[in-house]
DNA sequence: CATGGCGTGATACAGATGTATCATGCGAAT
DNA sequence: ATTCGCATGATACATCTGTATCACGCCATG
C-alpha cells in the first residue's frame, strides 16, 4: 500500500495546498489542520513532512517565488526572438500585473505573505528583498541597453527609471487587488507610461 | 473615582493601543488581551467600549485613515501659500513615503492591515478603495491645472500620470518597508521623476 | 524468517483567543 | 434615602492552534 512515497512530491502537494488557502482566504486561515484538509492528507502528515509550521510557510514561499520566476521567464521568451530591450522590459513588468488567473493568484498570495514577511527581518532578507533587487538590476541593464541603442532619451537615468517602473507596477497591482481598478486598466496605464518612455516602438 | 468617563477618549486610547501593536508587531499579535495591556486597561473594558474585535479593528482603521489625511493636509499647507500645483503634488506624494517616524508608523500600520482588508470585500469598499480614489482624483485635478499653466507637457494624460505616480509612491513605500532601500532613496527617486514631469520648477 | 526503521493514524496537551457571565460599586435622579 | 443604570473587575467557557506522544503496519535488509 505504501511503496515508499515520493517525499518531494508530497511536500509540493502540501505546500501548494497552503498557497491555495493563502490565495483564497489569507494566511490567517492557513492552520495546519486546514492545510491538511485542503491537501487531502492527515494532520500528522503535514507535521511529518515539515518540521514546523514556519518550515511549511517558508517552503511554500520559496515555491511561490519559483512560480513567479518561471512565469516571468515564459513571458520574456514569448516576447519574441531575438529579445529586444523594450519587449523584455514590457514582458517583465506586465507579467507581474494581475491580469490573468495565474498572475492574480500569485499576486494575491504574495499579498497574503506581505504582512508576515514584514514582521520577520530574517525571512525578509532572504525572500522579500533579494528577488526585487535582482529584478531591478536586470531591468536597469535592459533600460541602459535600450538607451545606448537610442530608444530611450539620454536624459533618463536607468537606475531611477527601473526603480520607478517596478514600484509603479507593484502599486498598480495593489490597486487592482484592492478593487480600485481592473487588471486591464492597470495594464493600460503601464503601457501608456512605457510608450512615453521609449522613443521607438 | 469614576466621574462618568469620556467614552470617545477611552475609545481613542484603546484604538491607538491597537494601532501601536499593529505597527510594531503586526495585527496577528493584536489580541484583545494584548490591546488591553498596551492600553493599560482591563480586558473587560476593551470589550465594553467595542462590541467585538472586528468593531475595534474597524474603528482603529478609520482613525488611521484620519491620521494620514491630517498629515497630508499639514504637508499641503506647509508646501507654501499660495499653493502651486507642483508644490501640492509634491507634498501629497512625498508625505506618503516612509521618511520620518510618523510616516513610517502610518505606512507600517497600513501594511499590517493590508492582508486583512483584502480578505474582506465589504471593508475594502469602505476604507481600502474609497480614499485612494479621492486622492487620485485630487492629484489628477492638480496635474491638469499644472498642464494648463504650461508646467507639464500637453502630451501627458493627467489621469494616467496621476495613477502612475500614486502607484509608484505606493510601491516605493513597500520597498522601503521591505528594507530594499531607505526612505531617502525612495524620496530621491520620486523627486527625480517629478523633475522630469514638470517643465518648470 | 526475523528485525528494524520508515510512514501514518488516532489522540493528547498546553496555551491562546474571542466572547459571555456574574457580581459589585458608584453616581445621579426621584 | 432609595433605586436604577452605567462602569468595571474577576472569572468562566468553548474553540482553535501548534506540537508531541503512542501505537501499528509495511517494506527492505540481514
Amino acid at each position: 500500500m505504501n511503496p515508499r512515497p515520493d517525499h518531494e512530491e508530497r511536500r509540493r502537494q502540501i505546500a501548494e495546498a497552503l498557497l491555495r488557502i493563502a490565495d483564497t482566504q489569507g494566511l490567517q486561515s492557513a492552520s495546519m489542520r486546514a492545510v491538511a484538509t485542503e491537501a487531502g492528507v492527515s494532520l500528522r502528515l503535514v507535521q511529518y513532512y515539515f518540521e514546523s509550521k514556519q518550515g511549511l510557510l517558508l517552503d511554500a514561499l520559496t515555491r511561490l517565488g519559483a512560480q513567479l520566476q518561471a512565469r516571468m521567464a515564459r513571458w520574456i521568451e514569448a516576447a519574441g526572438t531575438p529579445p529586444t530591450p523594450r519587449g523584455t522590459v514590457t514582458a517583465v513588468l506586465s507579467c507581474i500585473l494581475p491580469t490573468d488567473p495565474e498572475s492574480r493568484r500569485i499576486t494575491r498570495t504574495y499579498a497574503a505573505y506581505y504582512a508576515l514577511v514584514l514582521g520577520d527581518p530574517e525571512v525578509l532578507e532572504k525572500h522579500g528583498a533579494q528577488q526585487p533587487r535582482i529584478l531591478e538590476a536586470f531591468l536597469t541593464k535592459q533600460l541602459r541597453a535600450a538607451q545606448q541603442a537610442g530608444q530611450i532619451s539620454p536624459a533618463k537615468d536607468p537606475d531611477t527609471t527601473a526603480a520607478g517602473l517596478l514600484a509603479m507596477v507593484n502599486g498598480l497591482g495593489s490597486s487592482v487587488l484592492a478593487g480600485q481598478r481592473t487588471g486591464e486598466d492597470a495594464l493600460a496605464i503601464l503601457t501608456r507610461h512605457l510608450d512615453e518612455l521609449f522613443l521607438t516602438p
